[in-house]
DNA sequence: CCCTGATTCGC
DNA sequence: GCGAATCAGG
C-alpha cells in the first residue's frame, strides 16, 4: 500500500481527531500503527496541534520534566461520535438484579456498561454450554483484576466467596469474552418476544 | 499485559 | 519516502 492523497487525506482528517495511530492504521488498513506515525512525522504534523500550523517547536527533551504536568489540557479534545454503531446489548438479560447487592455494596468495575447476570433466560443451549465450559476456564480474577481486556462477566454468588469473574480475553470491543458475549449479546432472532 | 507516540536507520 | 524495530511512557 501507498501513501496516495486520499490515504493521507484520511490520516490527516482522523490525526486531527485525535484518534490513536493504531486505530488511524486499522482505518486505512494494509499498513501498520508504526507505518502511521512515520507518516505523521513526515508530515509534519506529529505534535496535534494542528490549528495555524507554523507553531514547530517540539521540545522533546528526554528526561527533565518541569513540574507542569498539573496544569489542565489546553486539549478540547472533540471527540466526534462518530463511532457509536454499536448494537445495543440485547436487553440487558434479566433485571439486574441490584438486589443482589449484599450487605457490602458491590462495586462493578469501572468498565463501562453492565452487570448482567446470567440468568439462563432464553439462551441458546450451545451458548450455554460454551458459557459452562469456559467458566471453568476462567481465570477467576477479582474485581481489581479485571481490565480493559479482561472479561467481567460475573461467575457466583456476589454474597459469598464464590465469586469471580471470568477475565479471559475480551471480544474486540467487547466487555466480554466470546462465549460471554454470545449469551449478554441475544440476537434479537432468539430473543422473540416471548408472550408479551 | 495492553496500548501510546517518538526515534532511529536500513532499505 | 517508508516503516520495522526499538525506545519511553501510561
Amino acid at each position: 500500500m501507498s501513501w496516495t492523497e486520499e490515504r493521507v487525506e484520511t490520516l490527516k482528517k482522523m490525526w486531527g481527531e485525535g484518534q490513536s495511530a493504531s486505530q488511524i492504521a486499522k482505518e486505512l488498513g494494509g499498513v501498520t500503527r508504526n507505518a502511521v506515525i512515520g507518516k505523521v512525522h513526515r508530515l509534519g504534523l506529529s505534535n496535534r496541534t494542528g490549528g495555524g500550523g507554523s507553531a514547530k517547536a517540539a521540545p522533546k527533551e528526554k528526561l527533565a520534566k518541569p513540574a507542569a504536568t498539573a496544569a489542565p489540557k489546553p486539549e478540547p479534545q472533540v471527540k466526534t461520535e462518530a463511532e457509536a454503531e454499536e448494537k445495543a446489548p440485547a436487553a440487558p438479560v434479566s433485571v439486574v438484579p441490584a438486589a443482589a447487592a449484599p450487605a457490602r455494596r458491590q462495586i462493578i468495575p469501572a468498565g463501562q456498561p453492565l452487570p448482567p447476570q446470567p440468568s439462563a433466560n432464553e439462551i441458546s443451549p450451545e451458548a450455554l454450554a460454551s458459557v459452562r465450559e469456559v467458566e471453568k476456564k476462567a481465570k477467576k480474577l477479582t474485581l481489581m483484576d479485571l481490565t480493559e481486556r479482561t472479561c467481567k462477566w460475573p461467575i457466583g454468588d456476589p454474597a459469598t466467596e464464590d465469586f469471580w469473574f471470568c477475565g479471559l480475553s475480551v471480544q474486540q470491543g467487547k466487555p466480554y469474552c466470546e462465549a460471554h458475549v454470545g449469551v449478554a449479546f441475544q440476537p434479537m432472532s432468539s430473543r422473540r418476544d416471548r408472550k408479551r
